[in-house]
DNA sequence: CCCTGATATGACCCTTCGGTCACTCGCATA
DNA sequence: TATGCGAGTGACCGAAGGGTCATATCAGGG
């Protein structure tokens, strides 16, 4: 990470919290309002690999290094292999995690849109807005070839279920509109790529909100498939 | 370079080539056919850039080890350093390399295209061209945030400058078209996006071949711009 | 025939980084 | 109060990578 850094420390300490809450009794009542051992084990994990996403997605996967993150965090490098196995583990569960996304997408796309074409418009848009808002731009999807070769082939799998289903949506707009001449691949692809590029340069303070990003972005995308320019 | 990796070697002996012609007399008659040892070492040196250009946007910056890169041009770590100061130069002058191009296409589009719009669409393919073609997948745009900061205050000139230009295209096509409601920034990044994306999926002997892959995201984008799709 | 300069080499240095380990600290339970 | 356990630490290791340097090779020119 050679670059001119920001100031910041979310500090892992959970337990500064749980500590004020006194357990007593056998399954320690308060156990509504304090988090168990496991809760706040897994709170902690999911902070780091939030945090870590985030550094990648801005900095890199290899330009990123745990002692980049540690610090983040407000702990030590080891500390962190308490909670991960490696560094490529971080990496494979925050592909996962921008998959989820993804096919949340798709869920809600095919939930509220009729045409294809609509359902194109709301994919794109609910991406952008999970990828952007709930995650803090948290798509690492720039950093496949950063996988092993066995973690690479279980998200390409994913990768290649989502641009399936993309396509399949693509070919079907494509038929509806009675557009030819569009080829469905690159189409995926050219969204993917303007979609990746994202987590370059959106930041959650910049000109334009993630709202609005989000909107624009899937209407081009329709338009691209399916609009016809005036000549 | 954690990679599995396929083997080539286009060695950098242009020397091998250069003993086997005798030179004699003042001012070396075959001075024609023959190279004379600055052009050699520019020779060379290109090559280096491009091989190096292509290993970037392959596997990214921080993934390509100087070794790696000796290795394809089958010479010694130590070799490069004759040909280059270090590291970080090889990456900012395929920065401008790619630049370079940018401007080419800029100049096509002006010299061949009326409309705004025509301009950007032979703007994108050109530019698409060009990254695909000449220099086999040389943008290394995705390693922006690898440049020093002065290197990068350099590079953002040009890339500013670059997207500037397009942006007001946009502004003029949007204006010639009477599209309203579309972002020109927003839609200048959505290009890019697609375009840097290319050098992670592209290769030359692929499904599509580099002519059509520039026209179809040439003419999305031109659509995504100025299209209107049919409700 | 030797000198010079360009080209290339291999050994080496130093730093960074991923990862390990023996340990301490503090809390909750017995 | 003793004990056990999960969380976290600091010191350390080995490997890889960027970069340097003294040296070898060789072609061309005087």
């Amino acid at each position: 990470m050679r670059r001119s850094s920001a100031s910041k420390k979310p500090v892992l300490k959970t337990k500064a919290l749980g500590a004020r809450a006194p357990r007593r009794g056998r399954v320690s009542a308060w156990s509504n309002v304090v988090m168990s051992a496991e809760q706040q084990f897994a709170l902690k994990r999911r902070a780091l690999m939030k945090e870590a996403a985030r550094a990648f997605s801005l900095y890199g996967y290899e330009a990123t290094s745990l002692l980049d993150i540690a610090k983040m965090m407000g702990v030590t490098k080891a500390a962190l292999y308490h909670y991960v196995k490696n560094k490529q583990e971080i990496l494979f569960e925050c592909h996962l995690l921008s998959h989820e996304l993804g096919n949340q997408a798709i869920e809600y796309a095919n939930a509220n849109g009729d045409s294809s074409l609509e359902k194109i418009r709301l994919l794109a848009r609910r991406y952008i807005e999970l990828l952007t808002d709930e995650i803090g731009s948290c798509a690492v999807l720039l950093e496949f070839n950063a996988l092993t070769p066995e973690n690479r082939a279980v998200i390409a799998g994913h990768r290649d279920r989502f641009e399936r289903h993309l396509r399949n949506l693509v070919k079907a707009a494509l038929a509806e509109n009675k557009v030819a001449g569009r080829e469905p691949k690159l189409a995926v692809f050219f969204l993917m790529g303007a979609v990746n590029w994202l987590t370059r340069w959106y930041r959650p303070d910049g000109e334009f909100d993630s709202k609005f990003i989000a909107a624009q972005f899937a209407d081009m995308f329709a338009s691209a498939i399916a609009g016809r320019v005036a000549r």
